[in-house]
DNA sequence: ACCGTTGCGATACACCGTATCGACCAATAC
DNA sequence: GTATTGGTCGATACGGTGTATCGCAACGGT
């Protein structure tokens, strides 16, 4: 029997770790958003089958966990910023990007406790950026409103855009445009304070407002810091 | 034939509204989160057949939006607030009170634009509340931040929340016991902040640490309403 | 060389959201 | 009064999910 025909060895499957199966769940995220990450998807990609999963993770959920573990390493500064606001500024920035970059990570922030090594070295990192500024419990509280900030605002800018994507791309005629069931229910005049908003408020961009608001809430943080 | 031979007509199934449809949604997300929420489940509820809710709902999405209106209906202030800074005071302590009460609301927090009545009366009201005491797009700023500040605190929380009571109720420890895993790593010395903060950090009520955060971006908001 | 043990991952299960389409019912035509 | 038609409703069914179970294959010790 020659070479020719003997079959090769069945080609062991890939070997596997958690790098490589957190990898492939982002970029399924990163395409299909995170309703397109099904462990049965993940493993097609690595030629597995699902089950062999579970060797690397015990359940779906401890997969988002390593998937935003993941991509906070993306957010840890490259080099050491020159003050605290800069520091928290930095973060909260980077967490922004991250979660344009990834959409899905807006679905998880604030979801769970951020207990992975890059979590808790970013922890690390903004902690450290406050470091002899003002009593412990000062800091701890100034990270925890300026995290709670931008949580909640790039959670309701990535909301807004999928909104505006799913209505079609009126991006620029958003407030005006509205669709026509809240057209109709500002017209009942039964909101007008909103009904001058949307009509009298000018455009910002995203980051705009982002921004604005940050340095409102680091202001704040700020005049803590100064009279303790 | 008598009566007793004839079998009764069939029970006309009780009349289904959405009203009822999202009761029965809440009540189940109540129990077991929003998981344990199936159209089938809900269904069931209602001595139904799982498309009969199609009539009323098209997707599973929409019917999380209508529960989200639902609840913040339980948000609105009873009495009109005194000064703007009580009136989004009020607001946000009410989310957190709807949150605390029905935790899956912390999933949806932030996750859509809440277009419904109810949200939008709640949107009228904050807005209201900061009448003539500003220009139109730093009042529009203003409740852009302090929504994006309490949503992510309070999704922090319940996260928080969910997480010590998935690790034993050590409701009190939790800092120091933290789980084997953190603090191991703590003790590598790599994570020097963090871990001053772990072991010196004072033990402070969610609530506080709520309320307290929200005071700060209430001052600087309020800042921005003295020297416009 | 054999056998006991271990651990892997294919199979299978219970359940999900919802597209499809047959059955039913009300209204119309004769 | 009866036959027919039209439209609507919801039972059935499909493709997919996360994961428990357990047969089998590979391995180590005697």
């Amino acid at each position: 029997m020659t070479v020719w025909d003997r079959p090769e060895p069945p080609a062991r499957p890939l070997p596997l770790d958690r790098k490589r199966i957190v990898a492939a769940a982002v970029a399924l995220a990163d395409e299909g958003g995170l309703e397109a990450v099904s462990l049965r998807k993940v493993a097609a990609r690595l030629d597995a089958g699902p089950m062999r999963l579970y060797r690397y993770i015990s359940t779906k959920e401890e997969l988002f966990d390593l998937m935003v573990d993941e991509v906070q390493a993306e957010i840890l500064p490259a080099e050491p910023p020159g003050d605290w606001r800069e520091a928290l500024r930095g973060l909260a920035h980077g967490t922004r990007r991250a979660a344009l970059r990834h959409e899905w990570l807006a679905d998880l922030l604030g979801g769970r406790p951020t207990l992975g090594p890059n979590g808790l070295a970013v922890a690390e990192a903004t902690l450290a950026a406050l470091d002899g500024l003002a009593d412990i419990d000062t800091a701890l509280r100034a990270v925890e409103t300026v995290s709670s900030y931008y949580i909640g605002a790039i959670r309701r800018e990535i909301a807004r855009l999928r909104a505006e994507r799913a209505t079609g791309l009126n991006e620029r005629e958003w407030q005006r445009a509205f669709g026509p069931y809240v057209t109709k229910l500002l017209a009942t005049g039964r909101f007008p304070a909103l009904a001058r908003m949307v009509h009298d408020g000018t455009h910002v961009t995203p980051e705009t407002s982002f921004t604005t608001g940050l340095e409102w809430v680091l202001d704040a943080v700020a005049a803590r810091f100064d009279r303790p």
